[in-house]
RNA sequence: GACCCUAUCGUCCAGUGGCCUAGGACACUCCCCUUUCACGGGAGUAACACGGGUUCGAAUCCCGUUAGGGUCGCCA
């Protein structure tokens, strides 16, 4: 029988005291090769909590399923965290007073708790496992989300006895999970919802060992918009996604910290230090959450206009190389950056935008063409534009848009017919930033010689 | 199946017995701005799952039903 539950009728009275009243809490993931955003929203809330209260924000990785636990794994959380910018006070890299911080690195703790639960007779051997014997009661989880929530396990069939180790000595998430959190003085736990239910059984290990268990905060999960669960091939699931989606860490970080919570006070776009201030465990909802990619892009875009031109510059780069865009000299590129940033809701989307501005081989829409030089009149009024250009004393837009009005007057034609004739002359597509700018920032040469060759080589073969 | 959680516009959040003929945001529709597409400004469509209670009064409290989610592993 287990005699630390026993205690001579003491119970719970004989708890050894948590000897730091300091706010610790921890984020623990496991290494499956990706971050899902529902892991990211909770490490989020762990670290939010943390800073909120001046506390600890803890990184442990339990990697106890030595098959699929890789550095390469791991580098994908760490990396994933770091985008998102929450920076952890001890765990791995960071080092810390209760390491080590990756649980197949400690072993030795393991095996004393064990130990522990073994000597106090909580254990009993089973096909070569070791299962922990449930003191058959109702346990009552106290959540700061959740409430107070009654299990009653009194029944085996039900509820049987956990497994802690297998017969190959390894742990069980359980049996470690517990025992880290009381290693490393773990005051709260915020977690998924999913391990609402596993959480008397936590309860039951943390009453055999004789230590009071930490506050529980189990929060919702998100789900697919359609309600289903979201798994790695969804759109959205995986952090890796938004870094290579060219998302800000700061737009997703807003995103994520509204589903679930908000300020109550009906605003939305909220800065880091901010949400720190006013975030509150207390006031997190219990429903789960369906993610919605528009709004999560919503939130980009908000982010992204915030940026200064230097900013969004260096964000961009990385897009626009792997695109291999060849932009020569960084001020050739920073005008056009100018034009194209209001267009653009994800730093993935830029390279798109501003290919025909860095070479002459730019693709030509069929549809854009097929619209714009539908009638042969069109190639006589770029020509006559072409020349009234070619001669303007100044190249700016102002200057280049009285040009065209004077030519649109003079044969006789809107303005605007002259546009789209241009614009996919020069640039291949039917939409792009403001045309003039536009021109101005392409300059003479390119713009002239775009004109001439769109028109040699859309112009109708009949002639 | 058992146990647990949840239930307000399509989605995310407000709303904790009377301020609610339910508010904000995303999306959508329309209008304005615009010599493209966007941006921006304005307007609009759209919800208290259902049924019983409690109460002078319920989106708000209670019960049931239904629906969704979670857990029930020698996964984490």
């Amino acid at each position: 029988m287990c005699v630390f539950a026993r205690a001579e009728g003491l119970g719970f009275a004989r708890l050894t005291p948590r000897m730091n009243p300091e706010i610790r809490v921890r984020f623990a993931p496991s290494p499956t090769g990706y971050l899902h955003v529902g892991g990211g929203r909770t490490a989020l809330f762990n670290w939010l909590f943390a800073r909120h209260e001046g506390g600890k924000f803890v990184l442990r990785i339990e990697d106890t399923d030595k098959a699929r636990n890789t550095p390469e794994a791991v580098a994908v959380i760490l990396d994933g965290l770091r985008w998102l910018g929450l920076d952890w006070d001890e765990g791995p890299g960071v080092g810390g007073d209760y390491g080590p911080y990756f649980q197949s690195e400690r072993e030795e703790i393991y095996e004393r708790y064990f130990q522990k639960l073994l000597e106090a007779g909580c254990l009993y051997e089973d096909n070569g496992a070791w299962r922990f014997r449930s003191q058959r009661e109702v346990v009552t989880v106290h959540d700061i989300v959740c409430g107070s929530i009654a299990f009653d396990l009194s029944n085996p069939q039900t509820h049987p006895d956990m497994t802690i180790r297998r017969p190959d000595g390894s742990w069980i998430f359980h049996f470690v999970n517990v025992v880290d959190d009381i290693e490393m003085r773990i005051s709260h736990v915020i977690r998924g919802e999913d391990h609402l239910s596993n959480t008397p059984k936590h309860l039951e290990l943390f009453k055999a060992l004789g230590v009071q268990p930490p506050a529980y905060a189990h929060i919702p999960l998100i789900l697919n918009k359609d309600g289903s669960k979201m798994s790695k091939r969804d759109a959205g699931a995986s952090i890796t996604g938004y870094i290579e989606g060219g998302f800000l860490p700061g737009a997703v970080r807003n995103y994520l910290s509204l589903l679930g919570w908000s300020p109550k006070d009906n605003r939305e776009v909220l800065e880091l230090d901010e949400t720190v201030r006013l975030f509150d465990l207390a006031k997190v909802n219990r429903k789960n959450a369906h993610f919605d990619l528009e709004k999560c892009l919503w939130f980009n875009t908000q982010y992204l206009q915030k940026t200064s031109p230097s900013q969004f510059h260096a964000l961009s780069l990385p897009f626009i190389e792997k695109a291999g865009i060849a932009v020569g000299t960084p001020a050739a590129l920073d005008p056009v950056l100018a034009l194209v940033r209001e267009k653009v809701k994800t730093l993935a989307e830029v390279p798109g935008w501003l290919g025909y501005f860095f070479t002459e081989e730019y693709p030509f829409d069929p549809q854009a063409v097929a619209k714009a030089f539908s009638t042969p009149v069109a190639f006589e009024r770029l020509a006559a534009l072409t020349r009234a250009w070619d001669t303007s004393p100044i190249w700016d837009a102002a200057a280049l848009e009285a040009a065209l009005k004077q030519v649109a007057a003079d044969l006789n034609a809107k303005p605007n017919e002259l546009l789209l004739p241009t614009r996919v002359a020069v640039s291949g597509r039917a939409s792009g930033p403001n045309l003039f700018p536009m021109l101005e920032v392409l300059g003479r040469e390119r713009t002239l010689s775009r004109l001439r060759h769109a028109c040699t080589i859309h112009a109708p073969v009949t002639q």
